[in-house]
DNA sequence: CAGTGGTCTAGACCACACG
DNA sequence: GTGTGGTCTAGACCACTGA
């Protein structure tokens, strides 16, 4: 047995991966430990691995998936545009889950970032994007009512506040994203189907009007490898 | 005891960590395991989701230490330039450490990057950024030698090639930066000393010259919370 | 050297999916 | 129910730090 479990496991993973049909699934997971020669633990952290690459799809109760090579979306950041927007520009298929909608009273952090009144009543607006039934993005928007009241929802609302206002004609002028990667927290990861602590690339945007009013507040999780955003760099201040 | 250990372990780590001094040591592991009735597997899950968001530092052999917050740097994506000048911007002290570079054969993928052929020679400058003596951003940069010959270092080389070719008066143009978010391989978790897994932020950018030639391809990993990112985008297309 | 965090093991129980 | 992945435990050994 070599002394490094962990490297080896990896090369026997992925080779295991490489030979296995997409779609199929894996040896359930003490089968592939005893297969292995290694802990159940040790094999669960090198798949973890291979799940942050998208390369593999664990689910509790029916077994771990080899994934396909997926089309990547990729697009600059330079033009705000919703997911659904960006999507039909590339002619793929998104569909939007766990769409719900709230008037809530303003949290400090987000007090902060629309310039309110702590508890001042904003809408709540989050949702899952998903392309080929696997989740990939996490967003959360928040406005002030006085933005978009409830009543102001179209019957068919499929989830893009971008989109709606954008839509009504609002006068928005430019976001403000700021840019992080994070593990998934416990909500997150749950929205997302992915394990808690998992990798994701992370937006924190605030839109602003013509007259520089925020009008939305937002957080974005990304999965890796389903979206390749980019950015277009000028030389020299 | 609760039925979800990491949840109340989660308040109780966060608790302690809030007492605790900067600069502090924690309890060893299996004595906090011990306090909190939990197995140290456990306490370390949850430990390194605080290590993720840069609220201790773990170091083997000597401890866990509560960390202090420190100044995050924050700059617009729109225009490139080196982190050195950037922390200059800033008034804050950089250093740089790891420094390597190293005349090797392109291989694949660099090839493919800076159109090349397979195996032409390259210069490879890798180094760690750190600020208060952490690491804090791990870069490699490969470049033709063409472009940079290995002879062309100054001798007081201090890391950063963008400069260097600032520096020259190349007539550089554009760069363009792909953005995500990957837990840390092995070799980038050594060098920047976070566990292998832990989250980065990752940018992969090639800098082309005014004909449109790349002239350095570079791979970028930041550790979250010392460098915020962002961008401004237009609205519409 | 003793003590720290890093890794790994073997086994247990749970929540969930699916027939 | 049966089998899956998700979580947790108790204990072992290793690599590293620092007195």
């Amino acid at each position: 047995m070599s002394n490094f479990p962990f490297q080896r496991l990896q090369i026997d993973l992925a080779a295991l991966i490489d030979r296995t049909s997409p779609g199929q699934r894996l040896p359930s997971e003490p089968d592939l430990a005893k297969q292995l020669g290694v802990s159940r633990a040790t094999l669960r952290d090198a798949m973890r691995t291979f799940e942050t690459q998208g390369l593999i799809r664990r689910r509790q109760g029916s077994g771990t998936f080899v994934v396909g090579k997926v089309q990547a979306l990729d697009s600059g950041l330079e033009v705000l545009e919703s997911l659904e927007t960006m999507a039909k520009r590339f002619g793929l298929e998104i569909s939007v889950s766990n769409l719900s909608v709230e008037r809530v009273a303003a949290d400090q952090n987000t007090a902060e970032n629309l310039n309110l009144a702590l508890g001042a009543p904003v809408l709540s607006v989050r949702r899952v994007i998903r392309t080929d039934g696997r989740p990939v993005a996490y967003l959360a928007d928040t406005l002030p009512v006085d933005v978009l009241p409830l009543s102001d929802l179209p019957i068919e609302f499929h989830g893009s506040v971008l989109d709606l206002l954008l839509g009504r004609g609002d006068p928005l002028k430019t976001s403000r994203a700021n840019i992080s990667a994070i593990g998934a927290t416990a909500d997150v990861a749950k929205a997302l189907e992915i394990q808690r602590g998992d990798v994701l690339l992370h937006f924190y945007s605030q839109l602003f009007d013509e007259r520089g009013k925020v009008v939305d507040y937002s957080l974005s999780y990304f999965i890796p490898g389903y979206f390749n955003f980019h950015v277009v760099r000028r030389v020299g201040g």
